[in-house]
RNA sequence: CGCGGGGUAGAGCAAUUGGCAGCUCGCAAGGCUCAUAACCUUGAGGUUCCCGGUUCGAAUCCGGGCCCCGCAA
């Protein structure tokens, strides 16, 4: 089939990748450049230069709901447009354009986790199982009628980008089935159980804010969810410290809540103590924990808020 | 010219008012020990990012340059 490929981020190259090997796909639409770093230079999504490396077309369109996208989209006489983590809302028009429709690759149990961030949601929420779904688009954000789903269990110290590569992983057979269905007519859209439908919202940076009178376990699937952004962070000493990696730590204390304990551990909730792993703090490069505390000889015994 | 922190031994960081460049760790050698990532002794390792200026004297003050990073986007 005729394919237009919609996607921004770089765990969705292996699906991308997967439908140039299946299908022909006649152009990939990605979100235009963002200026990236203090420097602001302008740098293309991870999409886009895999696409490059492919030799397919690129297009980055500002707007979606121009005469001149609809147009240029139009064009292209696709038979399917496919989309995974692509970062804009489809208008109803485009969704129209192809004879097969749009189908979208969605990383969870729809319809539980509809929304921008199903992945990161269900790390935060320290659960074992989710999945991927692919749907056939509708003008409702993640609510059209499913083509397929298959669920697996979450690993206990899985990351965000790793849980993500491995979702988008799983769809690839999914996707080519559904596509083989949709060309052969036997496609058999189910319709999603709305009544039970969840919502994600988009994060900001506080989310990646430490309470720690949270337990050590929902700091942990925190730093899970947010692993390279919004990332984890506490403040110290009047700035910026991030937790670049950490664990879970059997040992127990009395102190208070954000206390650094010996040898480098801090105080939780209930008790619970979080190891730290390695850190960076404002300004300066990431270092080990053990590094950290030799030249900063008053963190441990310390208050982090 | 968006805001800000920084560059000192292999690593992480100190150095008061401008006055012998240090600490913890690592490394090397030796010792102690049944043994060890433990402990003791000794040692090596520096163009204090680069160029220029002020000064009797600069890691420190001034000017210029290069590089790293946090925020923001």
């Amino acid at each position: 089939m005729k394919v237009v490929f919609f996607g921004s981020s770089d765990f969705v190259i292996q699906v991308l990748e997967s439908l140039n090997e299946t299908q022909t796909v006649l152009a990939v639409i990605t979100t235009p450049d963002a200026p990236v770093g203090r420097k602001k230079t302008l740098t293309e999504t991870p999409v886009a230069e895999a696409a490059k490396k492919l030799k397919l077309p690129v297009l980055k369109f500002e707007s979606l709901k121009t005469v001149e996208t609809l147009t240029e989209l139009s064009e292209l006489q696709a038979d399917i447009f496919v989309v995974a983590s692509y970062g804009k809302i489809i208008p109803q028009t485009i969704l129209n354009l192809p004879q097969f429709g749009v189908i979208n690759i969605h990383p969870s149990l729809l319809p539980i986790y509809r929304g921008p961030t199903p992945i990161q949601t269900a790390l935060r929420n320290g659960d074992t199982t989710t999945g991927v779904s692919i749907i056939k688009m509708d003008a409702e954000v993640d609510h059209g009628p499913l083509l397929g789903q298959t669920s697996t269990n979450i690993e206990p110290n899985e990351t965000f980008r790793g849980l993500s590569l491995r979702l988008f992983g799983l769809s690839i057979p999914l996707l080519n089935q559904a596509l083989s269905e949709c060309e052969a007519g036997t496609s058999k859209p189910t319709e999603q159980d709305h009544v039970n439908a969840t919502f994600t919202k988009s994060l900001a940076k506080e989310d990646g804010q430490i309470d720690w009178s949270e337990p050590a376990d929902k700091i942990f699937n925190q730093f899970r969810a947010y692993d390279p952004w919004p990332g984890l962070w506490t403040k110290w000493d009047g700035q910026f410290l991030k937790i670049l990696d950490c664990k879970p730590s059997d040992m127990a204390s009395k102190s208070s809540p954000g206390t650094v304990i010996e040898p480098n551990s801090v105080v939780c909730g209930n008790g619970t103590t979080l190891t730290l792993i390695s850190v960076q703090i404002e300004g300066k490069q990431p270092t080990d924990i053990q590094s950290f505390i030799r030249g900063h000889k008053s963190f441990v015994g310390s208050q982090l808020l």
